[in-house]
DNA sequence: GTCTATATCCAGATAGAC
DNA sequence: GTCTATCTGGATATAGAC
């Protein structure tokens, strides 16, 4: 297996802890939001204090930006995990499903991931790049769809996020807006087809 | 003029200064972001010492529900103001794109309005009320173009706002998604046209 | 590596003089 | 109504013993 050289026990066990800590800090902020997260309560929750947590974590933003890479590697996890049998249009509408199920179901996920809750925080190059890779893989997989239109990619993940913005802000419990994902994607295609860029 | 009654001396100049307070706290938000509001510097911006500023506000928070509701009555001002020449296309496509840019020039107003940025911080059921009104004149403006059905406004501003968020939170200076919102548009109508929930 | 103790800072909010 | 002074509490982060 490329990427994942052997390592020794140390390096293994402090890797677990700190992935143990950004689990953590997902959920303090599934109830307190991204914000309400602060290093005494992550420690806490990990069986530590806090000056214990700087052994792992230089500061509190590079724990949002660990989490930021890890929330995206679980957003292109979800996505590789997704049902791909069907016509193009249920393809794509389970897609669309699948990916909005996870922002709404961890807002604190799309809060972090898809806006810029904290003032002074910015991803990291590094963790960007993550971000940058599950749309990527969003397009690779749209092309295989037969669309390779970026702006009409664009569109599409527009539509599928304000959608869940809207059911996040403002009805979380209901679906008053999830259940127009599979309304968004029926016009997206329509117009996708008039335009030639996908051959229905 | 029903709902204006007069006001002696005193009263008003409170009122100017909760204004003035609010408008500053706008400023201070385009900056530093919405959670950057410290009571401080929102004193000092005005003028006063932090004490002064529980003279018209009694806690952070009602500063905050202060500026949701003046947030939602510059919306609704600034939709009033639109232009209104054109055909059904025309007309919808310059209301999206005057909302739009209400928003992305001040990417503040849409985290306080459009998101939950501040934990512990809802708006009271007043300054709700201003955004409901607000949305009610948009679909009051639709219904006028003879668009009513309610889930079809919903699409709507969802695609908007979804564009505005992508826009804000990864393009600021640019247009990348800006630029899409009259095609967003185009599908949005014929697909109204083609459900028969509008005579185009 | 983990801890106790603490430095340092800054926040929202209040007491009480004027 | 505005101020100075302060309370109270919380945060991130560090020093240094073990």
């Amino acid at each position: 297996m490329i990427g994942t050289p052997t390592l020794d026990r140390k390096t293994r066990r402090r890797l677990a802890t700190k992935t143990e800590v950004v689990a953590a800090a997902w959920e303090i902020a599934a109830v307190e939001g991204v914000a309400g997260i602060t290093i005494r309560d992550l420690a806490e929750r990990v069986g530590l204090k806090a000056p214990s947590l700087y052994e792992y974590f230089p500061s509190k933003n590079a724990v949002y930006d660990a989490m930021f890479a890890d929330g995206w590697r679980a957003f292109g996890g979800v996505m590789a995990a997704l049902p791909r049998d069907g016509d193009l249009r249920t393809m794509l509408s389970s897609m669309a499903a699948g990916l909005a199920r996870f922002w709404v179901d961890q807002p604190a996920r799309f809060s972090l991931l898809c806006q810029r809750p904290i003032p002074g925080f910015e991803p990291s190059p590094q963790a960007y790049a993550e971000a940058v890779a599950a749309l990527d893989d969003i397009a690779a997989e749209l092309a295989v769809l037969g669309i390779e239109d970026r702006q009409a990619i664009d569109l599409l993940i527009a539509m599928v996020t304000g959608l869940v913005s809207q059911q996040i802000a403002n009805d979380p419990p209901g679906d008053r807006w999830l259940r127009l994902l599979g309304w968004a994607v029926d016009i997206f295609l329509t117009s996708l087809t008039e335009r030639g860029s996908v051959t229905a």
